[in-house]
DNA sequence: CTGAAAGCGCTTACAG
DNA sequence: CTGAAAGCGCTTACAG
């Protein structure tokens, strides 16, 4: 029914061994390509590629595995690394975690299954862990989170400059009652958590942290709590842009002003962020530079198998607006 | 090298047929079953799914076609109909077509050699009519915008409904000079034109529609030059979530206050529409029944292939907020 | 219910 | 450069 290589090959004069290499890289002559090309057009042939990788045992397929495509951070990520995959011939297995481990082993399983050539990876702190020692038959390159040392080649944020950057920041700008509101189940919350401690530290002032799940929801809700309690600080550093926007709700819905009353410094700059009044500081992540590097660590990776560990780690970059301005 | 079904036939003392049928849905005693199962684990056993997609000449693979992932329409949308396919034992390969034909029809070739169950997609209109004579090896589901009558299943918003409701909602707060953007490139866009001329045509008003690349620097050059003009309109109706960004952008740069010297109402109730000051007036697309639908349609289609086509046309919500509140 | 054998559609040594 | 043949790892009629 559906026309195969068999037919092309009739169709040109050929056998199917030459239309497979007038198709790949294989060495054909000027004139043999020409009719093969002239019969895949008659034909209107379409190579399997179930077969053919089945066949060469070369998937060209990268998995990417993250906590939840609607998180723009991933968004964006995604994004560039479909376009540097695209771009090499290689095709995106895309899956959401809901940062559940049950849920990434599933789909590290399903990634064997697929025998992709590689896999691109945003673990929860557990499943980092378990894949130090736990070992996969491709390659992994985590991206956001890194795990343990030495384990898998890592392209992240320096986390705990940007963290104490926010609480450098704010305290120059005044404030010392600084709260911070930190994800829960990622080892880039915790070492954002970690710099803002350690900044607050630096400067003497007592550190407040609370975690919760990286949700604008949980966040809203546990930050409606804290600001309406006793111990409401007076400034809060949020550790993604979905908590970040759970605060900002939260002071709406308390009528506390920003940064009058409250003032907000967060992570992510999503468009959004410059269009809500105030404007909201952020550290910007590179999320372009992140995908595509990812890529790139990836691509060394099968070249060199054997290569050290290698984790790039990306400067976050300040972006200063109203919502932490002086008090006052 | 890495462990096949041969390999597990042989730990447990069966054919490869019996391994096969214990991990499919094949008729194997209970006994046989258990042994396989044990063999599975002992072995450590993945199955090829190139293998069997060859084999069995069923992918169990969607594709999703969209003009870009970073669109939160399509973010949402994708998200759904990832949620859907894995729960229904499928795979979805994604790509980005940036509302270009020559990506449009890299893609859909890809899909062909993909061997895809069925694809799920958002065309262009040029690409939208070409399918409507070319046939394809697969079902095709339109989503966002249906192509010409009768050519593929679809699932769609009441684009003119809603374009109408808008500019009836900005009439009703007296707003007269009503102008609107809209994307150039997609059917919806030109059905909410459609929409909009239609109601101002009704309240015996005059319309005046722009078109423009359907992204937000695009959107917000054009508003600029506009509201600048002495052709400027007191109220804009704009076409989805990025132009509605770029609108209020140039309102922005401008010094126009909102809704007092503009008003705004435009489309998909994303988060940050509520957060902005004065908030957003937009018509709410039921996103996640979109993702879900298409997927519906899909396996009907694949179900009763010569079913006739269906269209599904679901409503939007309008979210009225402060944008376009009654001037003075 | 079970196994031996054929074959899905390609690519790739192996010869020439 | 080219072709005949083997085989990638499975599933599925076909017999029993």
């Amino acid at each position: 029914m559906s026309v195969g290589i068999r037919d092309v090959a009739r169709a040109a004069g050929v056998s199917t061994a030459t239309v497979s290499r007038a198709l790949g890289r294989g060495p054909v002559s000027e004139a043999l390509r020409a009719q093969v090309e002239a019969a895949v057009r008659a034909t209107g042939y379409r190579p399997n590629l179930s077969a053919r990788r089945l066949r060469s045992q070369e998937t060209q397929t990268v998995g990417l595995v993250v906590a939840d495509i609607r998180n723009p951070f991933f968004t964006a990520v995604s994004r560039a690394v479909e376009d540097a995959a695209y771009a090499a011939g290689m095709r995106v297995i895309l899956c959401n975690t809901d940062e559940d481990p049950d849920r990434e082993a599933m789909y590290l399983r399903l990634m064997e299954e697929e025998r992709v050539t590689g896999v691109i990876f945003a673990p929860t702190r557990a499943t980092a862990e378990m894949l130090a020692t736990e070992a996969l038959p491709f390659p992994v390159v985590f991206i956001d989170r890194a795990g343990p040392p030495g384990g898998h080649d890592s392209v992240v944020l320096d986390n705990e400059a940007a963290g104490a950057a926010l609480v450098d920041h704010l305290v120059a700008e005044g404030f010392r009652r600084i709260g911070g509101l930190f994800g829960s189940t990622s080892s880039t919350a915790r070492e954002r958590l970690s710099g803002y401690a350690a900044a607050m530290a630096r400067h003497g002032l007592a550190a407040a942290a609370r975690t919760v799940p990286p949700n604008a929801a949980a966040a809203e809700a546990e930050a409606r709590v804290w600001l309406a309690s006793p111990e409401a600080p007076e400034a809060l550093v949020l550790s993604n842009g979905l908590i970040l926007m759970g605060a900002l709700r939260a002071a709406r819905a308390l009528g506390l002003s920003v940064p009058g009353s409250l003032a907000l410094a967060g992570f992510d700059n999503e468009p959004w962020t410059e269009l809500v009044e105030p404007g909201l500081t952020v550290i910007e992540q590179p999320v372009a530079e992140i995908g595509a590097q990812a890529m790139r660590l990836l691509f060394d990776r099968l070249k060199e198998p054997d290569q050290p560990v290698r984790k790039v780690v990306l400067s976050g970059r300040a972006v200063l607006r109203g919502s932490s301005r002086r008090r006052g």
